[in-house]
DNA sequence: CTAATTTGTATATTGTATATATACATTATT
DNA sequence: AATAATGTATATATACAATATACAAATTAG
C-alpha cells in the first residue's frame, strides 16, 4: 500500500529531473513494480531522497496525473489508479518514441558500443516487453 | 561528395531541434548513408531547407564535430571524417542511453501501443544494429 | 468544534538553455 | 587585391527548469 520505488537522477544529463523522477516512475508503473492502491511517498519525502526541490517532485507527479497513472490529493497524497491504457494510441506521440529509440541507437553506435551489445539490449527490452 | 541528408524536424517536440538535427545526421553516419569525404551542406543552405536558423545548423555541426564525426573547416564546409570508433565507450553514457531505451519503451507502454507492436520495433532495430 | 498538521497547489524569482540576429574571421577563387 | 562563400563569436530575447515561499484543503488531536 505504500511504495518506496527505487529511483535515480542523474543531474549531468541534459534531461531535466521532473523528468527523470517521472520516466524512472512511469517505468515502475507499467512494468507493474507499483500497482493500483498504491501511495506513493509525499512529494517532500521523495524529493528529500532525490535531493531536490519539492515542487520539482510535485511537477513528475502531475505529469503522471495527467497520463492518467495517478490520482493525487492533499492531505492522502499520490494514489496509483486503475489505468486503461488509451484505446487509440496517439499517432505523433508514438511516431516521435519510434524516432527516439532509433536514434538512441545511433547514439549508442556512435559511442562506439558493439553492435552484438546494442541488439542484444534491444532484444532483452523486447522480451520484457512481452512478458 | 556532396550530400544531401533527408532530416526531418518536429517543432512540436520537447528536444531542442539543434539536438533533432545532430540526431538525424548522426543516423545517417552511423548507418552509412553519409560516409567519409562527404560534405555536408553548408550550414546556411540546411538551415533554409528546414527553415531555421543557421546558428542553429551550426551549432548540430558542432556537436558532431565534437564527437570526432564532422572535421569544420571556413569556406570549405562540414567534411564527414574517417572516424574509429572510441575503444572505450564512455561508461556513463552508454548507461544513460541504455536506461534512455527503457524509459522510451515505457513510455510507448504507457501511450497504449500494443507489447507486439513495441517487440517487433526493438526486434526491427536490433537486426539493423547486426547488420 | 476548533486548532494543528500534513499533504498538494499556486505564484514569483532566479538561473540556464535555446534560438536568433548580427558582426566577424578565414580561405578559395577571380 | 577584391570578392564571395563559408564557419565562428558574441549579444539578446525568450522559454524552460528548479527553487523559495505562501496558500489551500482535509484529516486528526485536543
Amino acid at each position: 500500500m505504500a511504495a518506496a520505488p527505487r529511483l535515480s537522477i542523474d543531474l549531468a544529463s541534459v534531461a531535466p529531473v521532473y523528468r527523470q523522477i517521472a520516466n524512472g516512475l512511469r517505468q515502475h508503473l507499467v512494468e507493474g513494480r507499483l500497482t493500483p492502491g498504491d501511495l506513493l511517498p509525499p512529494v517532500r519525502q521523495l524529493a528529500l531522497d532525490l535531493g531536490v526541490h519539492f515542487n520539482t517532485v510535485a511537477l513528475a507527479y502531475r505529469s503522471l496525473a495527467d497520463e492518467g497513472w495517478l490520482d493525487l490529493r492533499r492531505r492522502r497524497g499520490a494514489l496509483v489508479l486503475e489505468r486503461d491504457t488509451p484505446v487509440a494510441p496517439q499517432r505523433d506521440l508514438v511516431d516521435r518514441l519510434l524516432r527516439r529509440l532509433s536514434e538512441v541507437t545511433a547514439e549508442l553506435r556512435s559511442a562506439g558500443v558493439p553492435p552484438r551489445k546494442i541488439s542484444a539490449a534491444l532484444r532483452r527490452l523486447a522480451e520484457g516487453v512481452e512478458s
